[in-house]
DNA sequence: CTATCCAGCGTTAGCGATAGCATTCGAGGT
DNA sequence: ACCTCGAATGCTATCGCTAACGCTGGATAG
């Protein structure tokens, strides 16, 4: 007989009865906390459970339950910084919600996705799968699912974020707000940075940018918005060419941190005062904010936040089952940080 | 009728069967891809399998084989750079040996883990625990594992190296050679910035960094030695301890790369060149190292490495069982990357 | 005083898969 | 022709737990 499953003591619920003098049945309730049990009884099963040191067979309270309890987190995102945070944030509220954490990951974008997320979903019996950014936005990786009938919730999509539960940020709003922000402080000559285009928040804060300029009656340079791909590496390189020449934006948003520690680098290098000659915004608020001198002026998402409002979710989602009533959507403010990077342009 | 669990298809293994024209047992078998199976058999298995898109009852399965297939990875580690390149290791490696792996994390230390662990245990039924640096020594959880009969393998363990199955790095050769290198170059005036404590690997790198010196016949001045925390913040600190006044050391090892880039930033504020002055060291080559600029010279763990062998002597025990042989250990050499931060003394 | 109801608990029947035999069937030995 | 043997497959009994329903006895209603 193999033991190994339950190790050493291996009490199950019928020993627990046994030594209780009920049934099986009734230990379960107990251990559900569920319906009318008298408390006399209860407190024998309790004394029994902790005398046998029962721990509960997961894996045959799911077969019958027809529940795994296991939510899968389906990422793909290179910042590890925010993955980090996401991922103790989804821990924690999983952990009060009865459930856990599996993560599963493929270096692979969009295509290559469906097969992986098949094969996951074919192994695993997830109840519900959660996609952060940006793979709540590959088409392959929601088809597999709604194909397979998974539930699942959506961080940031840029995408029909009505039609399926999703955590949405206010990306495109806050961009222009530190736009404004930008603008009261009297700066008009303004270059932009762009994100990963893969990214939907890219996009967003592009839009959000161009909409505070165009409000302000600016009309924007073409050769002021550069590409960029999120990393230091491109900032580098976008910085260069907005900076050189005496023709310069006395102002630059860059779409995340590294990029706009990359143009403070640059701005270094060139002998121009961050922030006396040139302001410089970042988005995130990561590690790399905080860490430069001077500290970034930028716009943090409460990520955090953002995670357990996912669990919250799917796992509401789960319990209700398809009963449920509407698509629940679930708006998280970002919030404008304004530090030292930033000041009125030089006159 | 709740057919909750198989969604939409809820094909389970007898519908294969009778489609088949089999007994249970037999797709079981095809599946498995175990023993004596007629190809023809076998073929018709598969052609109903496929038609009929089943998908396995991990649940049902888990139980029968009195395994869950999820290995747990208990975490703590505040770098997100490194737990997310482990984590991408062990994703990886797991899915190629039919395991998912589930997270958990509790941002306490040592004490308050032991019931986060025992929690978490309860609940769970991992077939196997991964423990990571600082977690692999925190007795705490060692000894809730070691009660409740868990198997468990530890990454880069201070203690009882040698008890456990566990991945180990040289840290200690590897700071050494780092040192070695410094000397060869010229240094003889070398300052340290110790990690944090609760790390084994930072006291392991300090040990090779001494030895090298003694080695060389070097007094270490205790002034140049540095309390750090592995934070950019205390590298600030600790490097501004080390530089002001004229008598300062003309290399730094720093314990991470972290706390390098505080180096170099103080050095650049008190207008020194590095390396034309100052030369600084690293460890760990995180992202930090190349954004930098110089780019650091530095010591490479080759983390992912580090989490495959971490699975893979964790499900080997688990094939395995009980008998398995000797506790096997598993060297993982670090590698030294000299880059530009480093530079023989100026005279 | 009897019918009704419900809190409190037990019984039964699976959930979907696999282990451990039992069974079948054809090949080869004597 | 009979027996042995092993490859290929089926049968049955779990694995540990819970849903659904059934039974009991006392409180309540009429």
């Amino acid at each position: 007989m193999r033991t190994r499953a339950n190790k050493q003591s291996g009490a199950t619920i019928k020993d627990v009865a046994e030594r209780a003098g009920v049934s099986a049945m009734t230990v379960s309730r107990v251990l559900n906390g569920e319906s009318r049990v008298r408390n006399e009884t209860r407190a024998r099963v309790l004394e029994a459970l902790k005398a046998l040191d029962y721990r509960p067979n997961i894996s045959a309270r799911s077969l019958a339950k027809a529940r795994s309890f296991f939510l899968g987190l389906l990422y793909n995102n290179p910042n590890p910084g925010y993955v980090s945070e996401l991922l103790v944030g989804m821990m924690n509220r999983c952990r009060q919600a009865g459930y856990h954490l599996a993560i599963e990951d493929s270096g692979a974008t969009d295509s290559h996705w469906a097969n992986a997320v098949e094969l996951v979903l074919r192994t695993s019996n997830f109840d519900g799968v959660i996609l952060p950014p940006p793979v709540c936005d590959f088409p392959s990786v929601r088809n597999a699912l709604e194909e397979m009938g998974v539930p699942y919730v959506r961080i940031a999509p840029e995408e029909d974020q009505k039609s399926q539960p999703s955590v949405v940020t206010d990306d495109r709003d806050a961009a222009e707000r530190m736009t404004n922000y930008l603008l009261e402080l009297g700066h008009t000559r303004i270059g932009f940075i762009r994100g990963d285009t893969e990214h939907g928040s890219s996009r967003q804060r592009e839009a959000g940018f161009r909409a505070a300029l165009d409000k302000a009656g600016i009309t924007l340079r073409d050769d002021w918005v550069q590409p960029g791909r999120f990393t230091y590496r491109s900032g580098l390189v976008a910085a260069e060419n907005l900076l050189r020449g005496d023709d310069r934006p006395t102002a630059i948003f860059a779409c995340n941190d590294d990029m706009a520690a990359a143009v403070v680098a640059v701005a270094n290098k060139l002998g121009l005062d961050v922030p006396g000659q040139l302001s410089v915004t970042g988005f995130d608020d990561t590690q790399t904010a905080t860490t430069l001198w001077p500290q970034l002026t930028t716009v943090r998402q409460p990520i955090a936040q953002m995670a357990t409002a996912a669990v919250d979710i799917l796992t509401r989602a789960l319990e209700q089952g398809s009963e449920g009533g509407d698509v629940e959507i679930r708006l998280i403010p970002c919030e404008l940080i304004v530090r030292g990077s930033t000041a009125p342009p030089a006159r």
